[in-house]
DNA sequence: TGATTTGGTTGACGGTGTCTACCTCAAGGG
DNA sequence: CCCTTGAGGTAGACACCGTCAACCAAATCA
């Protein structure tokens, strides 16, 4: 045996502790609740010391916006799998679109419904916010044949702008606001999401 | 002469002088910059003024949206007027609430991307925004001939999300952020308007 | 007239982000 | 071996914020 049983809790090192506690703050109470001086609450630790690892509030957001991203994009590379052909992973990735964007309202609205920390952009997350729309101009390729790839982003755009529509709406209140029964929402989603394959196929070879 | 000139700024109630006070905050730096502290300085007023008239800063901020609400559903309803059919008066609208999106990015935020205060639908929020979405499902009505009021709602939540996603896209710098140039962006827009009204006219009469 | 409501004031409390100053301890170079 | 140095932690202060409480003047109204 060794020492572990001797140190009282590092499991993580603060840094790493931190994003986490952030992220579980999110995912409970929304971004606005969060503060740094809570998180070094829950992680017993005084109020500077996440400061030690993220001068500002905002670095330790893009780290956990980062965060988001990934396993955003995982959660829809995953969803190709075990499809029989290029319409259904199409499918399949906007239902996982949508699935995501209501299991974790929070965390979607931080990623795209939120404005991003100025340095954001230095800070690399383009990156990982491009490697997520990827995942969809990738199936889209496979959908149907393109001539350049400015003709694929525009519908990849299209797509995009759709569906987050949708999920930005849904994640909202915005279909109680208006009355809709939770079966008419339902059918109103799925509708949608016909009208987008109908438009995409038109075209199609 | 009456004695206009003897008092100092009176001018506006208090009341509605913190309404506008806000929206210009809002309008120059956004939601997050807006305190009661700051409106009620910039009034020359004592910190706690506007609590008498609105108790709660989310009071404000509901009086707020409602402002937004109705000025954007106006913008709306104006883009109809000489328009040569029901085609263009459709292509009318979305490019207005593309336009505003953009002309305004964060009294647009503020209404379809941040979570309303809690009291919103009791304080008759729904009802603004109800008025807003009839704009679409009226000229949708004019459009094409709908069986029922379930199918018109399900054609306009459609149009809705497909719009409102460009719009909050070309809101945020997402574009910039997967390198889009500014002919591109433009281009996408365009295509994913185009793609709008194929879907819609696809089972048209 | 006297009571009460309306709309304003000052002051306080607890919360926040951030700055500065201090401490401690491990690593390394002379 | 000592001594510097830097990383990571601490406490304390400052200026903001939302909100509550107490007070106060003028208008309204019984």
């Amino acid at each position: 045996m060794s020492d572990e049983n001797l140190k009282a809790t590092p499991a993580l090192p603060l840094k790493e502790a931190c994003v986490r506690a952030a992220i579980d703050v999110i995912r409970e109470d929304g971004l606005e609740k969060l503060s740094l001086r809570d998180v070094a609450r829950r992680l017993n630790v005084s109020h500077q010391a996440p400061y030690k690892h993220f001068g500002l509030k905002d670095r330790l957001l893009v780290e956990v916006i980062r965060r988001c991203l990934r396993s955003f994009a995982e959660a829809l590379a995953a969803s190709g799998q075990g499809q029989n052909g290029p319409d259904e992973a199409m499918r399949a990735l906007g239902e996982a679109y949508l699935t995501y964007a209501v299991q974790f309202p929070l965390e979607y609205r931080l990623m795209f419904m939120t404005p991003w920390p100025a340095d954001a952009k230095t800070a690399g997350l383009s990156q990982d916010a491009r490697a997520a729309f990827d995942i969809l101009t990738h199936r889209l390729s496979a959908l149907k044949p393109y001539v350049s790839d400015a003709e694929r982003d525009r519908d990849a755009m299209f797509v995009w702008s759709s569906i987050h529509g949708l999920a930005s709406i849904l994640q909202s209140e915005a279909m109680q606001y208006l009355s809709f029964s939770d079966a008419d929402a339902q059918a109103a989603v799925a509708h949608a999401m016909d009208m987008v394959d109908v438009a995409l196929a038109q075209r199609r070879p």
